[in-house]
DNA sequence: TGTCGTCTGTACTTCATCGAACATAGCCGA
DNA sequence: TCGGCTATGTTCGATGAAGTACAGACGACA
C-alpha cells in the first residue's frame, strides 16, 4: 500500500484522534483547512533524525513511535503515539527538530497538518497548548517508564506490554506487524520474541499469522504484562479529567 | 550534612544555573526575591511521585534525578538535571505533578522557587519560556536516549557515560554517591557494577573511595563509554544555541 | 582504642538473552 | 507451477547479568 493524501480521500473523522476532538470548535475550524487525510504502511518515517519537521500528525488509528537510534545504528522504540495524540512534540516545544526519528509501527490513518499551521494556531489563547502540553507529559511519563521497563522487566512481560499498547490504539484487529519488526521496537533478538509469542499464542492470548496479529484475551495478557501499561494508563486518565476543569491551567 | 535554606546563606550566585543565567536581568529580578539557597544531601527527596509539587529547583552544582518506581518499588534513574536545569517539569507542563519521583542523587547546591511564582511568571512573556521548552526537550531526548543504552549496552558503558554525566555537572571533586547507591541508579547489582568501578580504577580512569568518586580522565571514560553521551550532548549545544536566535520561537 | 556500621571486594550459581545458523511455511510473480 | 522472497519456528553454545553470600577495610563514635 502506498502512502495516500489528499483531503479525505477515504471515510475517516479527524475528530476520531483525542486532541483534534476535545479542541472547541473554533479553533478545530481554523486549522481544519490546513489538515490533510493521511494512510500510512509501516515503516513509513514521520520525521528524520535531525531533520526538520514539515508536518505534525494526529493518527485516528494505528500507531506511531518515536525511536532512539545509537551510533551502530541500532534502533529502539520509545514511545507510542496513537489516536490519544499527535507526533512531533518538537515543534510544539518550539525547536523544531530533534535527534530522534518517528515512523509508523503499526499501519496509521489520519491526518496532518503542516508545522507552520501548527505554529501559528499555538500563538493564539485557546484549548491547543493545554492539551499539547498534557500530552508531553503523557510522552514523557511513557518515555520514563520505559527507561525502568527495559531495565528490569522480562521479555516477555514488555511484549505482553507492547501488544495491549497497540491495542488500545487500532481501530480493527487483527493489525500489521511482523515479528522482526516487533522484535528490534523492544529490542530484543526476533528468535527470543518468536518464543514469547509462541506461548501467548499457545494460551490463546493472541493469534497471528505472516505479519497480521489479533489480540484474543486482553485480560490474560495484562496478567503477563509488567505494571508499567498501568502507570501510564493512569496518569493519562488523570490528565484528561483535569482538562475538564473549567480555565486551562498556565 | 542537614537541608539549609534560606536566603544565600553560604557562598552560592543563583545564576550559576545556566537557565538562570539566561534571564534577561528584568526577569530575573522579578522571580529573583523568592528564590531560596538550598544544600541538599542524598538522596533527599524534591518531588513525591504523584504529589503536587511545592517548589521548583534550580541546581548551581550536583545532581537532581527523575526516578521511576514500578510496582514492586524497584527504581530506575530516568534523567538528571543539574546546572544546565530545572527540576519540576510538570509545573511547566501545567499539570503540577507526575508519577515519577525526584531526588538528589549528587548532593546539590542551588536555589529553590515556588511553583506558584514560576507559574505566575510563565504568564507573562519572556525568555522563560522558550528557554523552559528547550530544557524539556533535552530531558525528553534524554530519557529517550537512555531508553535505548538501558535496552542494548553493556553495564560497564552505561556506567562510564553515567560517571562522565556527574562530571559535567559537579563543580568540586571528589563528589559524594556510593556504588550502592550508582548500582540502584543505573539499575543493576552492586557487587557487578563493583567490579566495573574497579576496571576504572585499574585503568586510572577514577579514583574512589567510601562513597566519594573523582573522574581522573575524562578521555579514557569516553572511550568506554556508549555514544549516548554525544547525542545527547550534541542536542543540548545545539539547543543553547538556537536561543541566541533574535526572536524567541513559539 | 575498640566496636559498630557502612562501603567495597570477591566468589559462585543460576538465568535470561545474545548471536548465529538452519529449517519450514505461506505468498507472489514470472 | 516453479522459484524466490518473506515471515516464522527452532536449536545451541556463549555471555552478560542476576542473585546470594561472605570477607575485608575504612571511618565514626563512644
Amino acid at each position: 500500500m502506498r502512502a495516500t493524501t489528499g483531503k479525505t480521500p477515504f471515510d475517516m473523522d479527524p475528530r476520531g484522534n483525542y486532541l483534534l476532538g476535545a479542541l472547541p470548535a473554533t479553533e478545530f475550524d481554523r486549522i481544519a483547512p490546513a489538515l490533510e487525510a493521511v494512510r500510512l504502511p509501516r515503516p513509513a518515517e514521520l520525521e528524520g533524525a535531525n531533520e526538520p519537521i514539515e508536518y505534525v500528525y494526529f493518527p485516528t488509528s494505528g500507531v506511531a513511535s518515536i525511536v532512539s537510534i545509537d551510533e551502530d545504528g541500532e534502533t529502539v522504540d520509545t514511545a507510542m503515539i496513537g489516536r490519544e495524540g499527535m507526533t512531533g512534540l518538537s515543534v510544539f516545544l518550539g525547536t523544531g527538530q530533534s535527534p530522534m526519528r518517528t515512523i509508523v509501527q503499526v499501519p496509521l490513518t489520519g491526518v496532518r497538518l503542516p508545522a507552520k499551521v501548527l505554529r501559528d494556531e499555538l500563538g493564539r489563547d485557546g484549548r491547543l497548548v493545554p492539551l499539547l502540553q498534557r500530552h508531553t507529559q503523557v510522552v514523557m511519563v511513557t518515555m520514563a517508564q520505559l527507561i525502568l521497563c527495559n531495565r528490569i522487566h522480562r521479555l516477555d512481560q514488555r511484549a505482553a506490554r507492547w501488544l495491549l499498547q497497540v491495542d488500545e490504539r487500532v481501530e480493527e484487529e487483527p493489525f500489521g506487524v511482523t515479528q522482526d519488526f516487533l522484535a528490534q521496537m523492544i529490542g530484543v533478538q526476533r528468535p527470543a520474541l518468536s518464543l514469547a509469542m509462541r506461548q501467548f499464542k499457545d494460551a490463546g492470548l493472541v493469534t497471528y499469522s505472516r505479519g497480521q496479529i489479533s489480540i484474543a484475551d486482553r485480560d490474560g495478557l495484562l496478567e503477563r504484562s509488567c505494571g508499567c501499561i498501568t502507570v501510564i494508563a493512569a496518569e493519562a486518565d488523570r490528565l484528561r479529567s483535569t482538562l475538564d476543569a473549567p480555565r486551562p491551567l498556565a
